[in-house]
DNA sequence: CTTGAAAATTGACACTGTCAATATGGCGCA
DNA sequence: TGCGCCATATTGACAGTGTCAATTTTCAAG
């Protein structure tokens, strides 16, 4: 507590980063204005200053515990289970983003978010490293880099995402097999990736 | 030319749209502000109002512009080849955005642009029927939806591109093969589409 | 208590999108 | 030819934005 904690507000900057998701989570990432969190918060326009160096700074921090959350959810969902360990790490992150479409939309719009930053991108490589480690705890990759395979079901689960959340592709399911669309997907890439025998790989695609 | 074309400025919508462009292209969608659009077109600020109801209705059009650049270029790709031309028509659009990372960015910004737009959506689902016209032409696909294969490549595609223009993921091949990631991603996902014998159905995913 | 620095406020600035009121220009019609 | 009309463009204004500088408030260490 030698520094966050006490003082006029009581920790402000939990409080600005809580009030912001508040108004993304009601009004999108737009109505995210540094006036609207510093009025939800009962302080000064200006007093966010304080804490964080301008807008995109504070957006990255509210992206930064929505990744930790997500972790959270995977881990959690990731405890005592052990088959289809990687597709359970892909399902979490979807249902959060059909969850909470503005969120998900700010965790990926990099005007808005420093993916660079020096306590983001730790949280991105480790979410990474960590589906690449379910991937080589699977059996049969016959062949297979698990880099290559690790970025293709990442690709696959943020590209339908992305292209429902923007209005492309409706809600539907595979004609043939009834389930639902992303489901079927998954039915469909995840089996190319461990065609026959077994050999596998280490990983090093992100920042390599 | 009852409506376009002649006037005070000749035509003053085009010129408005290319002007938007070449803002996108150097500052990306946030430099992109009417104001700047208007000044760079050599009118007022307020003289887009007359061509445009608000900064989305010209963004909106200026994606469409694009929509149908993209159209054009798979079009003239795809005349003459009769070999994977699915293939074709999505390295085209991977090519594009990453030619154009600005203006790729922009297309699925649903913030700026209306996907619902009346001018705009049947560009979309033309694509996408173009797409799914590709697939059905090809052989094998074993008892499997011909939109469940368009969805998946599509997200796949736009998912790797995306998250690559995000900063995650940086550039890289796979260690296997040694080709490019997305020539990877592409090779592991498509023989996935034909597992054995044939079979085909027809489109409508997109809203159906 | 005093004092000094962190935290918060106030006020200002340039910039944005959009609206209302006004001016301008070209085309149809007499 | 000249008149008038309406689409087009301009000017000016407004509220709202992020951010900066100057000031005030508050806490805690000396």
């Amino acid at each position: 507590m030698t520094r966050t904690k006490t003082f006029h507000h009581g920790n402000l900057r939990r409080a600005l980063i809580e009030a912001a998701l508040n108004l993304l989570d009601a009004e999108g990432s737009a109505g995210v204005t540094i006036r609207a969190v510093a009025a939800k918060a009962g302080v000064s326009h200006a007093a966010p200053a304080n804490h964080f160096r301008d807008r995109k700074a504070l957006l990255t921090a509210v992206a930064k515990a929505e990744f930790e959350q997500i972790s959270e959810h995977i881990n959690s969902g990731l405890a005592s289970r052990t088959k289809d360990r990687a597709r359970i790490f892909l399902d979490t992150i979807a249902n959060y983003a059909f969850a909470h479409p503005n969120r998900y939309d700010l965790l990926w719009r990099s005007d808005l978010v420093d993916h660079a930053d020096a306590d983001l991108a730790p949280l991105l490589d480790s979410l990474y490293a960590s589906l690449c480690t379910e991937l080589a705890r699977e059996p049969n990759h016959a062949g297979r880099d698990i880099d290559t395979v690790a970025v293709a079901l990442w690709s696959m689960m943020h590209g339908y995402v992305a292209l429902r959340l923007s209005g492309m592709f409706e809600p539907a399911e595979d004609r043939v097999t009834g389930e639902p669309r992303y489901d079927a997907l998954m039915s469909l890439l995840l089996p190319a990736a461990k065609p026959a025998s077994s050999r596998m790989g280490k990983r090093s695609a992100r920042k390599p």
